[in-house]
RNA sequence: GGCCUGUUGGUCAAGUGGUUAAGACACGGCCCUCUCACGGCUGUAACAGGGGUUCGAAUCCCCUACAGGUCACCA
């Protein structure tokens, strides 16, 4: 059973590399049938931010990761967050102490701060005698402990990077368990995976040059080590890693710029994965029956908001209509006042023109109010239209649709194409300054016969009169 | 600075010794069309640089450059 684990710290901010982090997690329990854990890293207290715990689970929910084990929901291997399995990592140090892989540190800041940059620790209180050890211990002193790591070279195996060797003599002896006798991230990390029985330890690229120290504590163990996959990078549109102080967007932030969570998470499994055929349009499902860790790849990407935004298009497109209703109408109800307005027709125009929800009301202003426009919209060279043809046509209109009784959009289709034929002239001819007339826009979300329709008969005639008025007093 | 890693069009990327070096976004053009979109077709554009190895290198090796990560009682 393979099992994976989201361990984020409390730090407040959930951005996209992190998302991406615990959806890849997700995707490959879930493709081979195991399980997703969410455990919460906060062994560091200063760093602890209210409500975040929460943030974490209202992200991971609204993205669709669904977590299986974590700490509000619980689980056989509980408790999932490190503040409270305190009591648990002090007896493995312990044991490691008493197998002499590691020992007690009893230097301050000052004998530390004694160490040029990069200079190791010197050890000097590997040297202490156990009379001395107890006698400071019973006397109450602060103290460390501190893994004492071996000569030679670690290697380690990363199904993304490869086969990585390290020199031992790169690696201090690291501090498992701090002076306020909570263990070090990593300490913490390593236990708890091995205790949560994690198979697959899936993280940010970051994390590559500290991996020989986990292994070096597998070892210490006796444990078995976990499969490692490390992520690339994922770096902003100038290049850089992404943060908040660099105003990068948060997926909170994403979601409020009207991006759709399942549009976001299907960019980001792009961002570093990539599938065997073309397709980029994934459902969670579909990722997680074809998400393959073999084809993540090494090098760091660029977050490219135009090709979310495009993929945004694509998930607002391809929605049945009635899920689309549910986004669109509120916002149709607001942005569009005039009564006996079909909102539903009008939600289906709209639906293909747009990337965001947002983009709606301007799409539709022109139906409460005919916009202010010049007579120079009626000259169109493609549609051979200029204003004195157009008057003369918006005259022909008026006309017919003055003499329709039955205002569907069937008649006045046919009463306008029955003219263009009459008159022998184009299509666009009749159809763009009439489109023109009662939108007073270079674009609108339909044809002339369905404004038409939508606006109703007096309102239609009423705008057809003024275009009629204003080309006028333009030849005049 | 030491160590580790990376580098295919503007961006995401396929590619694992022989390809006309895919595809997508963006951009341009054409078609469809009463506008704008949608849809369809199409164009511009790439193997960081230099040495090897090989009949043959984007793919293997070395050097250089650039970029990132890491060297905490942070995670």
């Amino acid at each position: 059973m393979i099992r994976t684990r989201f361990a984020p710290s409390p730090t407040g901010y959930m951005h996209i590399g992190n998302l991406r982090t615990a959806l890849y997690e997700y995707l490959i329990a879930k493709h081979y049938g195991g399980r997703f854990i969410l455990r919460i890293e906060d062994t560091d207290q200063n760093r602890w931010v209210d409500g975040s715990v929460e943030a974490i689970h209202n992200t991971l929910i609204t993205a669709g990761l669904r977590y299986d084990e974590g700490p509000d929901i619980g689980g056989e291997y509980g408790p999932y967050v490190q503040s409270r399995r305190k009591d648990i990592y002090l007896k493995y140090a312990q044991e490691l102490v008493a197998n002499g892989k590691a020992y007690y540190c009893f230097c301050g800041k000052e004998c530390l701060d004694a160490l040029t940059e990069h200079e190791k620790y010197d050890r000097r209180c590997l040297n202490l005698t156990a009379e001395e050890i107890q006698a400071k211990l019973a006397s109450g002193a602060p103290y460390v402990i501190r893994q004492l790591i071996p000569d030679g070279e670690t290697r380690f195996l990363d199904l993304v990077f490869g086969d990585i060797t390290i020199n031992n003599d790169e690696l201090d002896d690291q501090v498992l368990i701090k002076s306020d006798g909570l263990p070090t991230y990593n300490f913490a990390n390593v236990i708890d995976d091995h205790l949560m029985e994690i198979t697959h330890v899936i993280r940010g690229n970051e994390y590559l040059s500290s991996t020989p120290k986990y292994n070096l504590l597998y070892d210490a163990f006796r444990w078995k080590i976990p499969v490692y996959i490390h992520l690339p990078l994922i770096l902003n549109a100038n290049g850089e890693k992404m943060s908040k102080r660099k105003g990068d967007a948060s997926f909170e932030d994403l979601l409020a710029q009207g991006f759709l969570p399942e549009a976001v998470v299907n960019y980001i499994a792009l961002l570093g994965w990539s599938p065997a055929d073309n397709n980029e349009i994934f459902s969670l499902p579909e990722l997680i029956e074809q998400f393959d860790e073999t084809r993540l790849s090494k090098a760091p990407s660029a977050f490219d908001t135009r090709k979310l935004t495009w993929i945004n298009g694509e998930y607002i497109k391809k929605l049945a209509p009635e899920a689309f209703q549910a986004m669109s109408l509120p916002v149709l109800k607001s942005a569009v006042k005039t009564p006996g307005i079909d909102l539903v027709s009008v939600s289906e125009m709209v639906q293909t023109r747009i990337n965001f929800i947002y983009e709606i009301p301007q799409l539709v202003d022109f139906i409460d109010k005919l916009p202010d426009y010049g007579a120079e919209l009626y000259t169109h060279k493609k549609m051979k239209t200029n204003t004195e043809n157009s008057l003369a046509n918006l005259k022909h209109a008026l006309t017919v649709l003055y003499g329709l009784n039955l205002w569907d959009l069937t008649h006045i289709h046919d009463a306008l194409a029955g003219l263009v034929e009459s008159l022998g002239i184009k299509n666009g001819q009749m159809l763009w300054p009439v489109r023109t007339a009662l939108s007073g826009k270079p674009s609108s979300p339909c044809g002339a016969a369905e404004l038409c329709a939508l606006l109703g008969k007096d309102e239609s005639l009423k705008r057809i009169q003024m275009g009629i008025a204003l080309l006028e007093s333009y030849l005049m």
